[in-house]
DNA sequence: CTCTGGCACTCTGCTGGGTCGAGTGCCAGT
DNA sequence: ACTGGCACTCGACCCAGCAGAGTGCCAGAG
């Protein structure tokens, strides 16, 4: 075998000493554990080598080594295979998830499983409703001139406004008027996904009477409104007591990381930004300092996606087992997928 | 002053020096701060006595004392005085709260403002639906049997349902039933309290017409369903990182506190009970180990009700300074409720 | 050129002893 | 009933010394 690949071989077996002991790890504890073939010596010279390339380093002169967030990213891109999961895992997940009974029960479960499975945080995206059409847009008097707008989604949710017209309506043409313009919506609308609505229903109003455009712009008005509350996402998170348990990876404390968990659309946005390039089925990492916010810099982030959109994963520590993360994430996540395909 | 009296200042004193410094506090060091008239001796004599009756302890032989959760009972019960908040504090809570315009908004930015003020976690339950009134009925002919059912409560959340009553409904008898239902429903159960409706309707449906009987059954019947959706609860936090500040503070790790929190059925529970019997602008608190669940045995929780319905509050370490506290969650429920009545 | 064994050196962590100071409890006196 | 005083206790802190782990480097073998 040549010097860099056994390089690599210590750097591997450093990592994964490491993750286990969370101790700095010295050459002559290397040799004990992993069959390298060679001395101390030599060890202690590849570890200096690796030290000079960034991939390790020594908390003060007379320790052992720790992998550096680089250390990390090469074991996990070069070294790292994931470790299947055991035909009854498999069976486990499989039925937990299948118990759940409406989408918010998938969500509520799968988050929760992911993190029992990990021992850390995880997340997980609402489902993306970029995708969801419109079922059925209803309005109703409501006294004077008030009109009570309604938008039902395919996926069943609901979404009400009441908003003034400026006109009476409770009298015969007014109640013509709503008709038109309850007539005109469910026409353009009906079917039709969520985010093409607006600029379809705007583009209706130019066809419709100067009578009846001034009630419909109020209701297109708050129609948007109604709209882009239903495209408003949502993380979910499970096992933040996880964080605890491993208080001592955290070199200043979890603090910063509680803030960050706190900042939804933080999440989201890591959520989206790493999940947004990926195959069926890989899952993506992202190391300690790779990570472009703040309170997470002491973390590192497994995430991928699952159905047709939206992001789930878990947050940890960069001292994580990595193989063993990342074939959970990818297994919930695959399971998840299938039953909301059905 | 008699020497009871005095055993009490002392004890107010000693809570007030260890809220602020966090260490056990000596009879010398009492008597630079506070005017107690006496001397040393004296005051060792009282924390004697005090020790005796369980409201203080010593960590070790020959440390300050610090108070138990009994004292910290007594002090809340007998010797704390809500501190009022100042014009200003005043006024920026109304303001920021006043910015919100959703239910969503308003609930999200008392539980901030409320973690912030206190610098603790803060926790609010939504609007409880078991208090809630019903506001509104109304039905729609979609089409067809199709009725939408759509409940409104005060709190301003809207239920809705699609049901199939068995006839046609598009024809001239078809709106007459259907006006004659909605105004029974609306006579009945406007401004009644969710969970008595069910039962209002029921009865008054026996004295209709079994023309209009056949299609209300069907109605009630979703409405039952809408009203069962409603009554489901849920809370909100925010200030989670604020645990990690005062994580000194916690006898084992913020674990348990952390699993305590996740547990959402738990924190429901908490918050109604604690807020189950409280006079209007009252505060419960919960001390240490008074508190039933086990996770949370070594914090304390200041909680209250706001509006008709529904619990909030701040769960903290039992050395927290309560009148402050009490006095910041007050206010916000104050503020909260005089929103959502509106 | 690469690996090995050996050696000197450096650092941390732990232990034991000594001191300091805060705080207590008790008692005799006012 | 309160006060001043005194002896005592015990943790916190500091320091020195020691053991152990680990390193870097070098000279020699393959």
């Amino acid at each position: 075998m040549s010097g860099d690949e056994r390089r690599l071989h210590v750097l591997r077996a450093i990592v994964q000493d490491y993750v286990r002991t969370s101790e700095p790890v010295g050459s002559k504890a290397l040799l004990e554990r992993h069959q390298l073939g060679v001395s101390a010596a030599t060890v202690r010279n590849d570890m200096s080598q690796l030290e000079e390339e960034g991939l390790i380093a020594a908390p003060h002169t007379s320790a052992g080594r720790v992998p550096t967030d680089a250390g990390y990213r090469v074991f996990v891109d070069r070294l790292a295979t994931m470790k299947p999961m055991t035909r009854a895992e498999r069976r486990a997940i499989e039925e937990f998830l299948a118990g759940a009974v409406d989408l918010d029960d998938v969500v509520g479960r799968s988050v929760r499983l992911l993190a029992s499975l990990t021992n850390q945080v995880a997340v997980m995206q609402y489902p993306s409703l970029t995708r969801s059409t419109v079922r059925h847009i209803e309005l109703v008097s409501v006294g004077g001139s008030r009109v009570m707008v309604v938008l039902i989604v395919n996926t069943g949710r609901v979404e009400q406004r009441v908003v003034d017209v400026g006109r009476d309506m409770t009298d015969q043409a007014g109640e013509q008027v709503l008709q038109d313009v309850r007539a005109m919506l469910n026409a353009e609308a009906t079917g039709q996904p969520l985010p093409d609505v607006p600029a379809l229903l705007h583009s209706a109003m130019d066809r419709m009477t100067p009578d009846n455009q001034a009630v419909a712009a109020a209701v297109v008005d708050s129609l948007g409104d109604a709209l882009l509350a239903q495209t408003e996402e949502r993380v979910v998170l499970a096992g933040t007591a996880n964080l605890a348990r491993v208080v001592t990876d955290f070199p200043r404390s979890i603090g910063p990381v509680l803030e960050a968990l706190e900042e939804h659309v933080v999440l989201l946005k890591l959520m989206s930004s790493m999940s947004g390039f990926l195959d069926e089925d890989s899952v993506a990492v992202s190391i300690g300092a790779e990570n472009p916010y703040e309170g997470l810099r002491s973390t590192s982030v497994v995430a991928t996606t699952y159905g047709s959109a939206g992001g789930m994963g878990v947050i940890g520590p960069t001292r994580m087992d990595y193989p063993t993360t990342m074939a959970s994430v990818r297994a919930v996540a695959h399971y998840v997928s299938e039953i909301l395909d059905s």
